[in-house]
DNA sequence: AATGAATGAGATTTCATTCAT
DNA sequence: CATGAATGAAATCTCATTCAT
């Protein structure tokens, strides 16, 4: 029954959304419990809800910890020379994303977390959007297509979300393939044989 | 305590099953347990572990009925003239589609369970793949670009489902816009500009 | 959910009571239940209810089963030449006192074999002193002690069923040392230094 | 539903073992669960679990406690003049061994608890052999018997085991014929004509 | 800032038993 | 003789949460 291991930590409240951050990533969402979080951090349950009141509190903690992480360094990433290639090695990073995936897989159960989920993913998809026009070729002649750059926000993330999943289960059959279609996209992008608008 | 309804039912085994899958559908994997599901049938907890030993037991039985129709469906929508688009259709399809994507996250929590649902999505991967690349024009012209047939089924049904996630969530924006990109690759694959090897 | 095997079975009454036997001995009475000993057999749990009405009947049914046989087998072997030897030969045997000595456990949870199964160790002790005080030797002279047969036949059946308790708990320690004791207890009997009364 | 009595108790960890000891010597081990421990001291079934995490804890730490005090008190008895007797006596009371007889028997049951259960006998058993063959007296004469005081110990403590576990039952037929057996083999050592080795 | 004690609700299962067929 | 369907009760355990200290 005594704490695991008690290491002199700076603060209990970190150590806490840390912990709460290790399990969602390993076993899930359905796995952060309160007594599951108290136990891997060596402190007791009460602490927990001390810190946050309840479950969901400490699950909106963590979702706006990661969120700030991931919005600067999506940013960051917007700001290279090759903001379509960074947005898909962004999103295929498993370790960012598996979490962000948790959070959506949880928007199902939890109403009143959706709405923030939802606004973040919005939030995005317009910084990424603003990046992916401005960087745009000034563009060029010919019958060069134009697509949406919010649209191909979505598809780049959305399939980059797709193949972590997939990889995730042990899926990957035609992943490679798919791949090759997203890069031949990328590079006709760069190339102004499609503009975004 | 009285049972809810108790309608004039067949079978409670089917009535289970049903009120699995609603329950799946409105509030996620996470909400389907004995008690509940029990309730709204309006029979007895014990009665549902008569009939599903387990509670995994249940999930997997719901997974193999679902899947079941789900295979059928999906092999006459892919014998038509369009199988991209029907493809397109099929996973787009909010009813059905919903329930497969929380088995999919179901995956990550039970490893169980996992390796059924990967052979699933493998097995409809391979039956588009060949779909697609049999109905692909002949095909001819210039400087096709030859795309694999099981990347295009990677992506469609990708991009199909994460933006019926979103759609979940309540998010839409850019999704018309990714809508009319995909579309376009769909077009160009069906008059010939990009044949699938 | 299928029954078992189904071998072709002359009685399923008797099939169900092999069942529990084997239940009992290997994992205790705690483990015997209607729906166990069904599965077992390979046979709808109501068929045990079909055969003996309540579980507690089942057991009796074992119960007098048993202790007929082991009667028929005790008065067997007390009719030999060295009947204390016998005795304790048949009490030390885990076979069948394994299984006498979950009933007497059991007795202790279930008030109302408790009195039946009293009844069969006290006969059984009757019939044991009986043997032993028609066998021991006219007796002879000198100081030989009296032993009442009746004590005898209880300590070599209570330290015969301790034994074998202690072997099942891999407790050995000083067993042999005890059944050397016990070794020239009997001796003295035999040769009549001790005789019975 | 409201719980029983609601004592003034000092510790409910305290209630809950000592309510654990009396449904285990009142109905057996098969008895002992969270709720009716719980009814027993009168509060929730969750704070039984808030104490011994499993029920199996529960039962270990009850056998601890248990042992504990026992061994004390064996220890005590040998060190008095006549450790045979004293041996008799204490395995003879039905207060302490009925448990720890529910506990041998709960060892077939359990395999993780039959470790811990075979090797407090076993200790036990030594302590007692030590104390018996430092006080058989120096002893002399003719020809004394030489019996292993290991085996002496194991005859002692099973008889009164048997006798005790019987009586439980309400069987008592030969007992005192038994007891008397065992005075004269008690006496045999105290007087020499029996040592111990 | 942190904990120990406690609880009500609920999850998953198992059990003995009943009843219509 | 046998089964399928069904149930109420109970077992073990986990959870979020509260509260006094």
């Amino acid at each position: 029954m005594q704490p695991a291991v008690r290491k002199a930590r700076a603060s209990s409240r970190e150590a806490i959304l840390a912990a709460t951050e290790k399990l969602m990533a390993e076993e899930g969402y359905a796995a952060v419990s309160t007594r599951r979080v108290a136990k891997m951090v060596g402190v007791a349950p009460a602490l927990v809800h001390y810190h946050f009141a309840t479950t969901e509190d400490l699950l909106m903690a963590l979702f706006r910890k990661l969120t700030e992480a991931s919005r600067a360094e999506t940013i960051a990433a917007l700001a290279g020379p090759d903001p379509l290639k960074a947005l898909w090695a962004l999103n295929s990073d498993p370790g960012a994303t598996v979490i962000i995936h948790e959070f959506m897989a949880l928007s199902n159960h939890r109403k009143e977390i959706r709405a923030e989920i939802a606004a973040y993913v919005e939030e995005m998809r317009v910084i990424q959007a603003e990046a992916l026009a401005a960087s745009s070729s000034a563009a060029t002649g010919g019958d060069a297509r134009q697509f949406g750059a919010m649209g191909l926000s979505v598809l780049v993330a959305g399939m980059a979300r797709s193949l972590v999943m997939e990889g995730g289960m042990g899926v990957t059959l035609g992943h490679e393939e798919a791949q090759k279609i997203i890069t031949v996209l990328i590079d006709a992008v760069r190339e102004g044989k499609v503009t975004l608008s």
